[in-house]
DNA sequence: AGCACGCCGACT
DNA sequence: GTCGGCGTGCTC
C-alpha cells in the first residue's frame, strides 16, 4: 500500500523543533501512514511531529528510536505537506517553522474532550414546580435532541441547580458527548440576494471557475458598494454545492463579525472562524472539523491558510491590497501570494477582491496570469464621489490650524443640511512631535528610534513603534526648562479640538483605533455613527476599511500629501489606494458625494491621478516606473534585517555581508546597504538593513541561502530574510 | 528549542 | 579547589 509504513519500518519524522532536517524513527506497532501526526522521543523529551516520508537510513540503526504513538487526528494531506515545503523554500523559512504554522491548534493530540449534554429521561418529577415544568417543556420541544447545560438553563430561564435536581430523579438524562462537533450545514440556496446584471455576470464567471475543478485566479475589482461580497459569496455557494470547502481571508479581525452576519444571512448558518481572538476550545474544534469535513467554510486571518483542509476548492482574499496580509509573525510571508500557491496545489480557485488592487495583482492580470472581473455600477445608482483639490498655497490659514476656509465652508453647509461629513487624517494621537521651545529637544522613545506621540485623551506620550508610554513631563527632559514643551503637527485628537472650535454646533465623533478598549466597543460606536449619531466624523485610516456610513456625503482629506513623503517606492501606490478608499465613503444610495483634498502639490502626478480617477492611467504610469527601476513586480527584491543589542556588531556583520556578495553576483543580483532599517532601533535592538535586487527569473532564493549561510550569528545577532519586502527604501 | 559538555575567570 | 558564565554541538 502506498504511503503506509509497517511496524519497524524506517520513517522520517519532521518536528517543530528547529533541527535542519527530519530525523529517522521506527514505525510503531500497528504501523502508520505518511502524514500521520505522531509523538516521538527527542533526547529526554517527547515532541509532536509528522511522518514526512520514508527514513533515510543514514543513522546507526541500533540508535533509531521508535515512534511513541500515533495521534488520533486525520493525517496531514500530501497537498499541505507540499505547500509547507514550497512555501518554506520560497520564503527561506526552515521546515520546522513552517510546520509550526500548520500545528497552531491547541491540544489536538489529546483524547477527544467530552462535555455533558442533557435530554428527556423517564417519569415525572416528585414535585412539579414552574421552573421544573419549563425545563421539561424545552426538552419536549427539542424532540429528543440534547442540549448543553447552559443552553438548557438559558432556554428554560432556570439555574443549573434545577437541572441537577431533575437529573438526580432521572427525569432528565445526563450524557457525555464529544465537544468537537461538526458545524451546522450551510445551505448554498438559502438566501441569495437579487443581483444586478453586472453582478450576475461576475457571479456566473466565478461559478464557472469553481465548476472547472481546476486552479485559477480571478482579480475581482469593484468600488465600495458595488456588491463584491455578494458576487464572491456566489462562488462560495458553488464551491459548497460541489462538496468542497471554501476559505475567506479578511485582513482584520474587526471585520469578521460583520462578515459572519452576512454569511449567516446568505447560507442560513455561521461558518467556522479562525483568528487570534477565537478561544482555544473553539480553535481546536475548528481545526478538527476542517480536517474531517465538518466545516464547509472558514472565515479567518492569514494563518487560516495553514489549516488542514480536506478538500479545499476556493480561497477568497478580501481587500487583497491590504498591507496587513504581509506582516511578521515569526515567518515572513505574503498571504495573498501563499493563497495562490496553496490553491494551485489543491486544484482550487482564488478570488482576489479589492476596490484598489495591488500593483502586483494588476500586473498579473495585465499579463494574463489572472482573469479580471470588474464590477462597475454601484448599488442605488450612486457613483464615485466628485473629487476636487484644495490648493493649500492659496488658503489663508494660521499656523497650528489645518482646516482651510474652503473646507470649513463645505463642512458647514453639509451639516446645515443634516448630512454627515468626514475629516480624514491618517495620524493617531494629538500631535506627532513634542518639542522643547527652549532647547529644541524632541521627546523620543527610550527603546526605539521613534518620536513619542502625544495622546492628550489618555494624557500620555506613546511610542507607536513599541507601544511604550509615559506621562507627559512638565519640564524638558534635556534642558529642564519648565512649561516650554510644545505640540507640533496635527493628529486626529487635535483635529477634533480644532473642529469643535470651528463647528461649535456639530456633534463630533473621533474614530481612532486606540480610543476604544475592544473591537466590540469600536463596532458599537461605528454603528451609532452610521445611524446618524454624529454630524462630523474625524477618523484615521480605520474609517477606510469596509464600514458604511449611509448619511455621509462629504469627505475632507486634511493632508493628501502625507503618504507621499519619504522615498518608499510603494508610497504612490498606497496613497492612491488609501485616498480612493476614503473618498469612496462619501455618497451612497441616492446622494452623490464629494471629496475635497487639501494639498500643497496639486500638480503632483499621484494627486492628479487620484483626482481624475484615471486608474488605468495611474497603474500604467506606476508600472512603467517600476519596470524602469527593475523593482517588483518587474524585478525581484529581498530585504535582510540584522539586529542586535550592540550597534557595532550589527554594522560589522552588515558590512561583511555587503563585501562578500559573490554568491549574489553570480546570479546577477546586487546588494545595497547596510543602512539603518526604517526604524533603526526597536525595543532596545539596533536594526540594520541590506537590500538585494535581482532580475526576474534568477534563482534568488538559492543565491540568498548560499550567501547568508557563510555568516555565523553569534551572541545576540539575529538575521531575518524578507522575500518581496513591502517597503524598499 | 532544550540540554549537556567544556573551557575560562572569580570566589569561599 | 570549585562555582558558574555562556559558546558549541547534538537530538534519530
Amino acid at each position: 500500500m502506498d504511503g503506509f509504513f509497517h511496524e519497524g519500518d524506517l520513517v522520517a519524522v519532521l518536528t517543530t523543533q528547529p533541527l535542519d532536517r527530519p530525523l529517522d524513527y521506527r514505525a510503531p506497532e500497528g504501523g502508520c501512514w505518511q502524514g500521520a501526526f505522531v509523538e516521538v522521543p527527542l533526547g529526554p523529551r517527547r515532541v509532536v511531529g509528522v511522518i514526512w516520508g520514508p527514513g533515510k537510513g543514514d543513522f546507526d540503526y541500533a540508535k533509531v528510536r521508535p515512534v511513541t504513538r500515533v495521534l488520533d487526528v486525520a493525517p496531514m494531506r500530501d497537498e499541505l505537506r507540499d505547500f509547507l515545503e514550497k512555501a518554506g523554500a520560497y520564503t527561506l523559512t526552515p521546515l520546522p517553522a513552517m510546520l509550526r504554522l500548520a500545528t497552531r491548534a491547541p491540544a489536538v493530540g489529546d483524547a477527544p474532550s467530552m462535555r455533558k449534554i442533557y435530554r428527556k429521561g423517564e417519569g415525572r418529577p416528585d414535585r412539579e414546580t414552574d421552573a421544573r415544568r419549563r425545563v421539561l417543556d424545552v426538552l419536549d420541544e427539542m424532540g429528543g435532541l440534547a442540549l448543553t447545560q447552559k443552553e438548557l438553563a438559558d432556554a428554560a430561564g432556570v439555574t443549573a441547580s434545577v437541572i441537577k435536581g431533575l437529573v438526580k430523579q432521572g427525569v432528565v438524562r445526563e450524557e457525555d458527548a464529544p465537544r468537537d462537533t461538526p458545524y451546522p450545514r450551510l445551505d448554498p440556496d438559502w438566501g441569495g440576494k437579487a443581483l444586478t446584471e453586472d453582478q450576475q455576470a461576475g457571479a456566473d464567471d466565478l461559478r464557472d471557475g469553481v465548476r472547472s475543478g481546476r486552479y485559477g485566479t480571478t482579480l475581482l475589482k469593484g468600488v465600495t458598494g458595488s456588491g463584491k461580497t455578494e458576487v464572491y459569496l456566489e462562488a462560495v455557494a458553488e464551491c459548497l454545492r460541489q462538496g468542497r470547502q471554501a476559505l475567506v481571508l479578511l485582513p482584520e479581525i474587526a471585520l469578521t463579525s460583520e462578515f459572519l452576519t452576512r454569511v449567516e444571512a446568505r447560507f442560513g448558518a455561521r461558518p467556522a472562524e479562525w483568528h487570534h481572538g477565537v478561544t482555544s476550545t473553539e480553535r481546536r474544534r475548528a481545526w478538527k472539523m476542517i480536517a474531517t469535513g465538518g466545516a464547509q467554510l472558514v472565515v479567518g486571518a492569514r494563518s487560516a491558510l495553514f489549516l488542514p483542509f480536506r478538500n479545499l476548492g476556493l480561497v477568497v482574499v478580501d481587500e487583497e491590497h491590504d498591507t496587513s496580509y504581509k506582516q511578521e509573525d515569526g515567518v515572513l510571508y505574503n498571504a495573498r501570494d501563499m493563497a495562490v500557491l496553496r490553491a494551485s496545489l489543491n486544484d482550487a480557485q482564488v478570488v482576489l477582491a479589492s476596490a484598489t488592487p495591488s500593483l502586483e495583482s494588476w500586473a498579473n492580470a495585465e499579463a494574463g496570469k489572472y482573469r479580471r472581473l470588474t464590477l462597475t455600477s454601484r448599488f442605488g445608482e450612486a457613483v464615485m464621489p466628485e473629487m476636487r483639490p484644495i490648493d493649500m498655497r492659496g488658503e489663508d490659514l494660521p499656523s497650528n490650524r489645518w482646516i482651510s476656509p474652503t473646507l470649513k465652508k463645505a463642512v458647514t453647509s453639509r451639516i446645515e443640511r443634516g448630512e454627515q461629513a468626514l475629516l480624514f487624517l491618517n495620524r493617531r494621537g494629538y500631535a506627532p512631535v513634542t518639542i522643547c521651545r527652549a532647547c529644541g529637544h524632541q521627546i523620543g522613545c527610550d527603546h526605539c528610534d521613534a518620536r513619542m506621540v502625544e495622546h492628550r485623551f489618555a494624557k500620555r506620550l506613546v511610542c507607536h513603534q513599541c507601544g511604550e508610554s509615559k506621562p507627559l513631563p512638565e519640564a524638558c527632559p534635556s534642558c529642564e526648562a519648565e512649561g516650554k514643551l510644545a505640540a507640533v503637527g496635527p493628529g486626529v485628537e487635535r483635529m477634533a479640538e480644532e473642529a469643535r472650535e470651528a463647528f461649535p454646533e456639530a456633534r463630533i465623533a473621533v474614530l481612532s483605533s486606540d480610543l476604544y478598549g475592544s473591537a466590540r466597543q469600536l463596532k458599537a460606536e461605528i454603528e451609532e455613527i452610521a445611524n446618524g449619531g454624529a454630524d462630523l466624523i474625524i477618523g484615521t485610516r480605520l474609517v477606510a476599511k469596509g464600514h458604511n456610513f449611509p448619511l455621509l456625503t462629504l469627505v475632507g482629506v486634511i493632508d493628501a500629501d502625507l503618504g507621499l513623503q519619504g522615498s518608499d517606492l510603494r508610497a504612490a501606490e498606497r496613497t492612491f489606494q488609501l485616498m480612493r478608499q476614503v473618498a469612496g465613503r462619501a455618497g451612497r444610495a441616492e446622494k452623490r458625494g464629494i471629496a475635497l483634498m487639501q494639498t500643497y502639490q496639486p500638480e503632483h502626478p499621484v494627486i492628479r491621478a487620484i483626482l481624475s480617477g484615471d486608474e488605468e492611467g495611474f497603474w500604467r504610469a506606476e508600472a512603467e516606473e517600476r519596470r524602469q527601476a527593475g523593482v517588483p513586480p518587474y524585478g525581484r527584491m529581498a530585504g535582510v534585517i540584522l539586529s542586535s543589542t550592540d550597534v557595532q556588531e550589527v554594522f560589522e556583520l552588515g558590512n561583511a555581508m555587503a563585501r562578500q556578495d559573490g554568491a549574489l553576483r553570480r546570479v546577477g543580483a546586487e546588494v545595497y546597504g547596510p543602512a539603518p532599517a526604517p526604524v533603526a532601533r526597536v525595543r532596545g535592538r539596533h536594526r540594520v538593513r541590506l537590500l538585494v535586487k535581482a532580475p526576474k527569473g534568477v534563482p534568488l532564493q538559492r543565491a540568498l541561502a548560499e550567501w547568508a549561510g557563510q555568516f555565523r550569528l553569534k551572541g545576540e545577532l539575529r538575521m531575518a530574510i524578507d522575500i518581496d519586502p513591502q517597503s524598499f527604501m
